[in-house]
DNA sequence: CCCGCGTACGAAAATATCTTTCACCCGTGA
DNA sequence: TCACGGGTGAAAGATATTTTCGTACGCGGG
């Protein structure tokens, strides 16, 4: 019922929002005993205090629940229930702000948190990087050459080799006949068969591994466009590569082998050709692509997967 | 290598912090138009959301006080009382750190550079989210299942087939037996031989895919420790799933199909659980490792600018 | 030493806010 | 068409917050 003229929040307009700590020893020497009980409590532990009531924090701080109204009044707040708020908000900053602390390598002791939040934030690193250092004329002839192609050979093993299915699964679904070879000879024997207008990529990321940089010579030699994903565009697999695409190189650790980051990286790239491919040909990507997203429903439970409750 | 006692609340999760964005999106399925449009008003602007009663979002969003309720308790917290002091958290956290998320899709005719920037920034979101809502302690749970298997099997296909190669190339590399299976035939075929001592692990974005739930089930009443590695975890697949680990959803346009973040997503779990398990076996673990590490060298030629490195 | 004044403080009433219950309504399938 | 089940909101019920108001304590003056 208090509709009356509120007083203009003469001195401070806003609430505080992380200058909390200040506002408090700024305002201690004004407040009463109890008070400054309750302002030390709440500046102690932002967090601690935002998960209790107005009940709670004062009988913590053995006061009433009225001087605890009073304290968030006198730090600038229009009642407890604000300054809880600035106080979960505040909590949640220091919670962030501790988080760079995450640059370091992956210890065999780090509790499983801090393994979820290094993991992250490296290959969030590898993606930059790979992104920064991507040579986008080459990402598009290296485009040009797909969308027009008759036939895409993808070579792969390893790691390398799921990436190399995932862009022969991709291809596929907007209409580009594309296989992925694993298996070095038969590599060799299909690369025989590419012509002009077909391609062959190779994905590596030492950029020498020969089970991979075979195929592509031979592709190469019988007139087709030929890609290397690579993170050595320098190595050997670059003397046979119409374009180079190079993916970043993260430094690994014993616990990160190498494959981690490396496979982050070329599926960036991968995405990059596809998304890009889709794009030229989109006139009938796009009508593929939902033809397979329609074949792939009734796959699923009926429900569309809402079920089970 | 002693992670004991730790404060485990039974079953659910306790409410998340930043993840809040990630949760509104991998639940958004499961819920019923109102509550999406609850959700929706609180994605978009915590800050906004933090400053209104339980009464006033109900009516901004057009709906009721209950309805507002249940959404935050679908969200994972106790009330909305809970969810408003989050949201004030999330809110400062966006105020204090990073600009405003710009995610504009990818179109038709964005020049190459401009899809290299978005995709890269799209998986680093992912990437982001998954963690953020990753549960540790379930991927705990699981971690050490993994460690102390006698036999692994991973079930997925389409694009998650890709992880559960993945995921398998990786376990077997520090001395773990896994398999992948794609084919839902074999794999209820091996899915009967699993007993106690064994883990089963199932990858399905959608948490309805037949083909992998089915094996995950006969795993499950054989008595294997079965693992859910999907974006529903309200989905069919949880139902068998003795631990699930969530994965993010983001949203996804024409160009940019759900598989795409969904893989990016899924792998970084993998990692996850990878680094895991080769911390607690680290000493089997590392000397595998190098092992395989040597044994690949071989295979890259002599001069490639110092090969595998 | 006692008295009066002013302020600090807390108990409890008053109010706002959150939660739960329950009945309605709408779409769905028989 | 009807019965059914789940989604939904109105209002009752429970908590939390804010306000009111009375008591007690400290301090200076009589």
């Amino acid at each position: 019922m208090t509709h009356d003229v509120k007083e203009i929040f003469a001195g401070d307009a806003p609430p505080a929002p992380a200058a909390l700590a200040a506002k408090v020893r700024t305002l201690a020497p004004s407040m009463t005993r109890s008070m400054q009980r309750v302002a030390e409590a709440v500046a102690g532990d932002p967090a601690g205090c935002a998960a209790l009531t107005v009940t709670g924090l004062a009988e913590l701080t053995g006061t009433s629940e009225a001087t605890v109204v009073r304290t968030a009044r006198l730090l600038g707040y229009p009642g407890y229930r604000d300054l809880r708020l600035a106080l979960a908000g505040l909590a949640a900053q220091q919670q962030s702000g501790r988080a760079p602390a995450v640059t370091a390598d992956i210890a065999v002791d780090d509790p499983l948190p801090d393994v979820v939040a290094k993991l992250a934030y490296d290959e969030q690193q590898t993606l930059a990087d790979t992104a920064a250092a991507l040579d986008t004329v080459q990402l598009g002839a290296a485009v040009t050459a797909l969308a027009a192609a008759r036939r895409v050979d993808v070579y792969g093993v390893g790691a390398s080799g799921l990436v190399a299915q995932d862009l022969t699964q991709k291809l596929l679904r907007i209409g580009i006949v594309s296989h992925a070879h694993s298996d070095p000879h038969l590599a060799v024997t299909n690369a025989v068969q590419l012509r002009a207008k077909d391609v062959a990529i190779a994905i590596t990321h030492s950029g020498s591994t020969g089970d991979v940089i075979e195929p592509l010579r031979v592709a190469f030699e019988h007139g087709a466009t030929t890609v290397a994903i690579t993170g050595r565009p320098d190595g050997p697999v670059a003397q046979y590569a119409d374009h180079v695409l190079t993916t970043s190189t993260a430094r690994e650790s014993e616990l990160r082998p190498a494959a981690m980051s490396s496979r982050t990286s070329q599926l960036l790239v991968v995405d990059c050709l596809f998304v890009g491919v889709a794009q030229r040909t989109y006139e009938t990507a796009a009508p593929a692509l939902s033809a397979s997203y329609e074949a792939l429903a009734h796959r699923h439970s009926p429900r569309g997967g809402g079920a089970a409750r």
